[in-house]
DNA sequence: ATCAAGATGTTATACTATAACAATAGATCG
DNA sequence: CGATCTATTGTTATAGTATAACATCTTGAT
């Protein structure tokens, strides 16, 4: 199974995971992938991108972050976060959910790619898929048309695997 | 070729279609639908769904709605036009772009569907696909991953065929 | 005619995001 | 080292998007 598949499924599939290396790792991740670029992972955007996996894999809010934010940053305000998120989505380290004007870890950072999320409306985890047959199908269609796609946006609303089995 | 991928590619193709027709059938579709339906397309209403018509098929704010609005009805405020747009949504004759916080005319309210675009980032038209194929990888996926799917936003950005024509 | 439900009016406010300019910190080069 | 340039952060103000809550009016059913 591809590397995305697990993450999503371990996202996906309630608390049994250690969330705190999981958090651990992204961070890590994040310093190497940072050095390696030659770009700077100042403390204020670690500080954000570690709130943004504390969230668990829930999609957070800008002013959410914000509010957690200004607890060890007396001076954070509407703009701090915004450009500490500008930067950690153009590493590819977070991505933006449309539909919920939130925020997201991601979850393969090295590997280029756009977000595809499943989000369960019960416990609002948003799991990534990045499955090639989506991006393959969309691409088809959108050629068909005489469409060039570059930016995507595919975000499925639903009910992940723990929260259906406990509401059944 | 399907009613889907004719509407489509009409809205790609740039000016060449008869737009006010195309408001005009959109209006009317909009009337039957609701008497159909025993659900009251009232004057505002009718309105809101004219002046996202109106737009050309590119996606409009509710603000920008708002401001239309008002010239013909002095008491326009903000739940006016929310109100409207959501009705509108529900019916199925409207849907919103959740990348672009904007709204756009349906182009098949018959049918029931969750919306597919392409936007244009030159020219501003979405256009919907409303592909099978794309829903079925989406489907696949999910339930690969053992989330039942509801709603769905996949929204594609790039170039239409004329702008693409046009830049070259 | 009365009543209930739905639609609209009205006021206020919450939430999301960016513009514009000032100050500071880090890197680079002499 | 110190000057200088650039990236980052600070600061203030404001733009843009959306909804809550309650009042009033319209419509259709009985």
């Amino acid at each position: 199974m591809s590397k995305f598949r697990e993450t999503a499924m371990k996202s996906l599939s309630g608390d049994d995971h250690d969330h705190g290396s999981c958090v651990a790792d992204a961070l890590q991740r994040a310093e190497a992938i940072c050095a390696a670029r030659g770009v700077r992972l100042t403390k204020l955007r670690r500080h954000v991108l570690e709130l943004v996996w504390e969230s668990g894999h829930a999609p957070i809010g800008a002013y959410d972050l914000l509010r957690r934010l200004d607890k060890e940053h007396a001076s954070a305000v509407p703009p701090t976060v915004y450009r500490a998120l500008d930067f950690l989505i153009e590493q590819g380290l977070v991505h933006r959910i449309e539909s919920l004007n939130a925020f997201v870890g991601c979850a393969s950072p090295q590997e280029d790619h756009v977000g595809q999320f499943l989000i369960c409306r019960n416990c609002g985890t948003a799991a990534e898929m990045n499955d090639e047959r989506i991006d393959r199908a969309i691409n088809k269609v959108a050629a068909e048309l005489g469409f060039v796609a570059d930016g995507r946006v595919v975000e499925v609303r639903g009910l992940c695997p723990s929260c259906r089995s406990s509401e059944a």
